[in-house]
DNA sequence: CGAATGACAATCT
DNA sequence: TAGATTGCCATTC
């Protein structure tokens, strides 16, 4: 795992690194923001192997249903939402984020 | 180089 | 609706 050079993931890196605080993003969108709108499991996979020194909020970056990965995470999935829910995100009964609040924007109001 | 893997997304049944 | 399948990308073996 010497290959941290790969431009990929520290684009990965950059861009989950400059979602605002109390938005979330898809890993299709930063997949998009790559230039790859189909390299969404490439970002995942980038997640993957995020290392914490970069700090990266990695709750943040959830799949289109406003949900992390189903299973055990950088931590836990009920971490995602207590550090969302800190984050001041809310979320919804049924256990996903409100994207349409909270989906990060570039253009935002 | 080829095959396999994966924290997704979209489609089909 | 929920579950299973396929498609795409990049990384790893």
């Amino acid at each position: 795992m010497k290959k941290e050079d790969s431009n990929f993931f520290e684009k990965v890196y950059e861009i989950v690194a400059i979602i605002p605080e109390g938005k979330v993003a898809t890993y299709g969108q930063i997949s998009l923001m790559l230039g790859n709108p189909y390299a969404s499991r490439a970002v995942g996979y980038a997640m993957h192997g995020a290392p914490p020194e970069r700090n990266l909020p990695c709750h943040r970056v959830v799949n289109k249903e406003g949900r992390l990965a189903p299973g055990n995470i950088f931590g836990g999935e009920n971490i995602q939402r207590e550090e969302l829910e800190k984050e001041g995100i809310t979320f919804l009964e049924n256990g996903c984020i409100d994207m349409e609040k909270h989906l990060w924007r570039f253009h935002t109001p």
